[in-house]
Parts: C-alpha cells; sequence; structure tokens
DNA sequence: GCATAATATTCCGACATCCGAATGTGGTTG
DNA sequence: CAACCACATTCGGATGTCGGAATATTATGC
C-alpha cells in the first residue's frame, strides 16, 4: 500500500475515530448514553468525575462527531449520533468477554501495565 | 466512589482492547488478516512496513488475544481470533463513512489543512 | 448590569505511545 | 556447528495523551 495514498487516509481516520473508543471514561460515558441523551451534569454527578475532565472526553467525542449536543435552558444535552457505534461497542464487550473467558489474561498482563483506576458505573 | 469496582475495571479492560484498534497501521493488519492467515513477512512487504515496526504492532495485536499466531518452518502466521472483531471493524468503518458525507470533513481538508486535530501520523 | 450556575477551553507537568536502530532468539540449511 | 533467515525484543528520543487548576464562555435570575 502506498505510503499517501487514499486508503491509508482512510485507516487514519479510522485510527483517529478508535482513538476516541480508547479511552475507559469516553466507554463509560457512551454507555450511559445508551438509552438516550443526557445533561452534563447528571453525567459528572452519576460517574463522580471532575466537570472539567468530564468535558473534556466530551469536546473529544464531540470533535469526532460521535455524538451530538444541543442547549437546553443553561444545560448542555448530549446523545449518541448513530446506533452502529453501540452495536460496535457491544460487539467488542463481547470480543472482550470471551477473551476474559479463553485465559486467565486479567492477572496477566493488563493489570501490570495498567495502573489507572476509575470511577464506578452501572450495570454490564 | 469506588474506585476499583469490577465495573471500572471492565471498562478499563474495554478499553485497553479499542487501544489496539486506535492506529491506522494495526488497523491495516486487521484488514490483511480479513480473509485468512498470513506469514509476517508477506505483511510486511505488502504493508511497506519495517519488520521491526510490524513485528511491534503484531505484538500488541497478540498481547491483547485478537490475533493468534503459529510457526510453520522458519515463518510465523498470523490470524483473526474472533470473527467478531472484523464485524466491529467494519460497523466502525460505516460509522466513519456516514461521519465523512455529513459534514464535509475530510474532502480535501484532511491532507492540506486540518480543520479539527486531526492527528498526522508520518508515514503509513 | 451584576451575580451565579453550567459548561468549555487553556496551561502544564506526569505519563504513555511511536518508530528506527541495534540486538536477541529460534529454526533451517549446509 | 556455523551461517543464514524470519521474526521478536529492547533502548531511547520525539511526540502524543491525561487530568487538575485556573480561566473563559454562555445562559438565567435579579
Amino acid at each position: 500500500m502506498e505510503r499517501d495514498s487514499p486508503a491509508a487516509a482512510y485507516y487514519e481516520m479510522h485510527a483517529y475515530l478508535c482513538k476516541a473508543l480508547a479511552h475507559p471514561v469516553r466507554l463509560l460515558i457512551i454507555d450511559q448514553l445508551r438509552d438516550g441523551p443526557q445533561a452534563v451534569g447528571d453525567l459528572a454527578d452519576r460517574m463522580g468525575l471532575s466537570q472539567s475532565n468530564l468535558s473534556q472526553h466530551l469536546g473529544i467525542l464531540r470533535a469526532k462527531r460521535l455524538v451530538s449536543h444541543r442547549r437546553e435552558g443553561s444545560n448542555v444535552y448530549y446523545q449518541i449520533r448513530d446506533p452502529r457505534l453501540i452495536r460496535a461497542f457491544d460487539l467488542l464487550r463481547e470480543v472482550l468477554r470471551d477473551v476474559l473467558r479463553e485465559d486467565d489474561w486479567l492477572v496477566g498482563s493488563f493489570q501490570a501495565s495498567t495502573p489507572a483506576p476509575l470511577p464506578s458505573l452501572g450495570r454490564l
């Protein structure tokens, strides 16, 4: 494949989109928006995140056109743009479940290399 | 807020998996393995990547259990473990297509001047 | 207009990822 | 075993990402 072919550009953009999924907080946000729009404040409360940090993550999802937002009064409501995003999310989660079932992976390489903790939430 | 709840750990691992998709070269690899196993050397030739770099990316996919590998003679063959990975790949590519159609986010602007902070990953 | 609430953006130090070069490892061939 | 081949791993510097604090923006109520 040529280095700067249109195909290569497509993979770059695809990766650019996927980077939005490559962070636990943003996955949590997507999962929270699964059943409809949510106001930023409510999300922050429920997720136990700082306002600034949540807003930054929402900004990333917004820049990549994965969520849309509208003002309503003094609040801003975010929602998922495309339901296929949820389907992709769920597919990857299924893959993850099977990976975890196959071998004892959790106690192996993962925990060693990722010390980052997270606020809790939600249904699995 | 329990920062180490099982739910949070799940999102962390989900993100850890997604990071494998968050790079154009690894997406290209996944696409190349779509129709069956491939030897490392063939992949390197076809993609025009350095041996070292390809091997590092394969190592990441392998560590996350997204591909499996087997020796055969002096070659090593890689393949996708779970077809749902391909489905997720395709879903996200569809979402990308529509995103690009909605706003004219790409056309002409991707290569010359970046409207939103699109990352330039040097060379593919 | 002023004060306040809700959200966004900027700045910056800490940490993670990327890639090439060099080096290591295991299998094959003579 | 020695020389190669196919591939993996390590090292290091450049570059990118993260999150908190501070600051800016946009509405609402008075």
